[in-house]
DNA sequence: TCAAAAGTGTTCTGGCTACACCCATGA
DNA sequence: TCATGGGTGTAGCCAGAACACTTTTGA
């Protein structure tokens, strides 16, 4: 092969952190405090280190962004276009998705930058190409939603059923049928399993309190309805 | 953020191309003609160059390949250990699929390299971290048989229906009841549209011949039955 | 006793499975 | 006229949709 016809570039994790926060889906945005797009809102992110795999980069960054240590995140994309950073030399992107409960906020990040959440709606004007990346990364989660039981991640440790089709209702953007709701998922095998406990919030009934079970896919799958919205 | 505390690395697209030939699953490997692995069989690949994005890359190194112009590939994942090449620097992958048809053998590169299909269970021993790659491309390309209309990429431009069949039995391992799927084709919109022809070949009644629709989703999907094989 | 939210029962329907059956061609 | 593969008909089953209904709490 030709040698040395070749790029060198250096490589970034982004992360798209989304999480449900009063009925909205939200995204951990910060400021960026350097050029480019110095001021602007982007997605939290850090270079490739010697030694690391991406995962372990985006790992790192996530748990200094949101002190939540291990939570798994997930390989959404690669974005290379030559011009999208317009620093030299090259700096290509690996993007990530992670899934976290509602936080107690603002989330302390270990570095000065001051990260927040915005709901998904309000969000624009992104630096780089962050936008086209958050919308990849929401696709990602929209799809996941019906055939896995990333749903629960959430929601907090304990949560009721109505809790968890709140996740579906906000991430799709749709009404869920609730008893049907409440049966296909109290059935599936290993989605969520009771505490034994109740919730006390509420207005009525109290509801029973589950926890996440072991199952990662959802058998059969969680159906998207028509959008209720548009 | 701390300056310069991070890794320069060259990135590299490798190919997953798939096709079917003769009732079997290959892929298209290449023997490496230099150090590492030299003689080993690997994935087909290349450095990315200036001004290209990754996907330019996969796609140019196709085209090598195959001949092939235009086939849609899509990103795999990254794969990023800091031993997968124990050249130094270090070289990252980006890792795409490609469906191909029977293409006529062996595949004429324009390199010197010398590439050829090979089934997918006598595949062993391929350098660097290619032999996961595969099972992940592999392992993707069985979903996307589930909700997208992609298997029509493993055919040649006119199919019959039991050509398409072929290519769900091959992929998955399974049997696929001929009469349902023969409905469940020709009933699915824009899945594949009658060319009006007849096929000559094979001893029973002509069979009708079809061409690929314009749908690229499948809706409702194909449901994957239990293996045929354990 | 009423409002509010949780949870159950029941009917209907659409898609899938299984398999019987008919059609068109070559030998 | 028989073998071979292409294509249609049809009965049963099962899961999801829709919605009426019962249960359990606080005010």
């Amino acid at each position: 092969m030709a040698p040395r016809d070749h790029e060198i570039v250096r490589l970034t994790a982004d992360l798209v952190i989304l999480t449900v926060r009063s009925g909205r889906l939200c995204v951990l945005l910060v400021e960026r405090a350097n050029e480019p797009f110095r001021g602007r809102p982007a997605l939290p992110g850090g270079f490739l280190r010697a030694g690391e795999t991406i995962e372990e980069t985006a790992a790192r960054e996530l748990a200094e962004e949101t002190s939540l240590d291990g939570l798994p995140v997930e390989q959404i994309g690669v974005y290379s276009a030559p011009d999208r950073d317009p620093r030299d030399p090259r700096v290509v992107t690996c993007a990530f998705l992670a899934i976290a409960p509602d936080l107690p906020v603002p989330v302390a990040g270990t570095d000065a930058r001051e990260a927040r959440w915005l709901p998904l709606d309000e969000v624009g004007g992104l630096a780089f190409d962050h936008g086209r990346i958050l919308a990849d990364a929401v696709e990602r989660a929209r799809t996941k939603l019906q055939y896995t039981t990333v749903a629960t991640a959430f929601c907090p440790p304990e949560f009721t059923i109505s809790e968890l089709r709140e996740v579906y209702e906000v991430v799709w953007d749709v009404e869920v049928d609730r008893p049907n709701f409440h049966r296909k998922v109290t059935d599936a095998e290993g989605f969520v399993e009771p505490t034994g406990a109740k919730s006390t919030k509420g207005g009525g009934r109290p509801a029973v309190l589950y926890r996440a079970g072991g199952a990662r896919v959802l058998h059969p799958p969680m159906v998207r309805p028509r959008a209720k919205s548009s």
